[in-house]
DNA sequence: TTGTATGCGTTATCAG
DNA sequence: CTGATAACGCATACAA
């Protein structure tokens, strides 16, 4: 039986204190006599108050809440990521009594015509976006708005990428793999191939030259790194047929870094597991299967995201506060000898 | 600049009508006549106006919101399920006019929690649960305290199965393995094994029992059905090795049936993709490997569910509209010849 | 420090 | 069918 719920008058009267009182005691603690404070905080915990969202909604115009875009297909293998960043997300969320709501688009028009129903409805007054590109519509409609957002990715575009009113976090994908290159060379692996996207996509360039400045470090020149990587599009097939030629046109190759664990499980099948193979993403699959992986530490994106939330609107021009690189995590695995894969 | 927003009083004034007015066409507009309808809807548009959720809230009583667990792991190579289920059940809720929101809890006892606090602060005012067991004291909480859910998944204990005030759906894992035992038959597999999970989990138990119907339709007694199933835990390497005793004791095997997509890539390993595979949950990784799976229709899924929730409380004692049952997909897949593995 | 009065935007009630 | 009035629960300016 939904019984009706107390309200702050109930608690003042139970309090023997004024509505005001109670509100204060909730909202403004330090501002109240310790003694009163105590009696509001019993007559709340007696009664099980627990202030209407909506009612405070309406009163102070904010939703404190925030909107997060589902993608049609969390798809591919490393759709994995967003999941656990959406589980991250929401923890952090509800400790800053913040709410975490989803919306779904087909593409850049309708997610703003989304953007529009819950800002007019104020449902939300913020928005998390998982991916951004240069002149993306999105942002830039936000920005002219003045609806508070952050990007989980950076905006790869020239001007956008220091805009002080362009919140966002990302991981230091180059970091990560310069940091898996180092760890692989000092278990002893001297050759260490790369297999990423073909050039082009900003997070994929950033992972493969996190490759290169490894190698270089340790002193291979870029005409012999030139050989020591190949592009493949996203798919375990395109993967296993590019390392394979990889692996010709670098026979003596100890391990092999890829710019995705989809990219990483079809190199292990094309070595047989012969190699060393470093995904990226850390998804199930690297898990399941046991090779190493680059993980992207979700958890402090989410934590970074709300902390920028937190600053916009406040930022000055060319703050550096406005943008956060996260350095990931390298997960190196030893793929028990009972698994074998050839292809 | 989040200039004022427009209400109703402002489209009130521009269509020359009172607030109630504006209101009634808003939400019945069936008692309102049509000029005076046409005038204000116009008045609408023009001004771009939008009612205010939290007011609306505030005096409907009502969220229009649906609360959804995020998992702590949305872990396993299956975890992707939950995602496209959310997904389809977002899209499905907007097409309603609901939201649906997040939480997170560590456990059940958290989980009650934190309905309490949903339900008290009036932010939500049903709840989705992704899965159920006997007993499980969540349900019961929510059953005693008379709050809307419905859960994806049976609850699998004996009284809570029919219970009238338990809404459920859930997707027929029998008759979908049946189906996929059938149609490995009809393509010329002669023996079909089954790679489970240990007795014990309704959806594991259920998946057997379809398999051994199929083959009790097509004349293999349990005798020999027996040889034909073994168990493993829910991982790669534990599959593995079960597939191998599978191997051992009916050597003469066509095709394997998994109670997932991990038991079945773990069984895909051990037979060095010289049998046919068919998993369950049709992942990413049964679509980047391209072996056969078993799609539970989620989009169905969220649509039976949040039909159900629209009968919560009307329901009579055995009444079967209180559950809903959907058949399952089954997904043929040849994989290429080019992906060969080997344990 | 505490109490009083008022309004946030909406819808329900009821009189015209 | 339309319009005036009140109330949902909370928070704030202001007065005591």
């Amino acid at each position: 039986m939904p019984r009706r719920l107390p309200t702050v008058s109930d608690v003042a009267r139970a309090a023997g204190v004024s509505r005001q009182t109670v509100s204060n005691v909730l909202n403004s603690p330090e501002i109240v006599r310790e003694a009163t404070r105590d009696r509001v905080t019993a007559a709340v915990a007696e009664l099980g108050y627990r202030p209407h969202a909506s009612a405070r909604r309406l009163r102070t115009r904010r939703a404190s809440t925030i909107a997060v875009r589902l993608d049609p297909f969390a798809g591919g293998i490393s759709g994995a990521v967003l999941d656990r960043f959406l589980h991250a997300l929401t923890e952090r969320a509800e400790a800053r009594g913040l709410t975490v709501m989803l919306y779904t688009a087909t593409d850049a028009g309708d997610e703003i015509r989304q953007f529009q129903r819950l800002v007019d409805g104020a449902v939300v007054d913020a928005f998390v976006l998982a991916s951004t590109y240069s002149g993306d519509p999105r942002t830039e409609w936000l920005i002219e708005h003045g609806h508070p957002f952050v990007t989980f990715g950076r905006p790869w575009g020239i001007p956008e990428l220091d805009d002080p009113q362009h919140f966002w976090v990302d991981v230091d994908g180059r970091a990560g793999v310069a940091e898996a290159v180092r760890r692989l060379r000092a278990s002893g692996a001297r050759r260490v191939g790369f297999l990423g996207w073909p050039a082009g996509s900003g997070t994929g360039d950033e992972r493969r030259a996190g490759w290169a400045a490894a190698l270089a470090e340790a002193g291979v020149d870029a005409g012999e790194r030139a050989l020591l990587t190949v592009d493949a599009e996203e798919s375990v097939a395109a993967a296993r047929a590019a390392a394979k030629r990889l692996l010709g046109q670098a026979s003596d190759l100890d391990a092999i870094v890829a710019a995705s664990d989809t990219l990483a499980l079809g190199a292990l099948i094309a070595t047989g597991g012969a190699l060393r193979v470093v995904g990226f993403d850390n998804t199930p699959v690297a898990e399941a299967i046991g090779f190493s992986s680059i993980d992207q530490r979700v958890d402090e994106v989410a934590a970074a995201a709300l902390e920028l939330l937190d600053l916009v609107g406040r930022s000055e021009a060319g703050d550096p506060r406005s943008h956060r690189l996260i350095t990931p995590d390298v997960i190196m695995r030893t793929p028990g000898p009972a698994l074998g894969l050839v292809g």
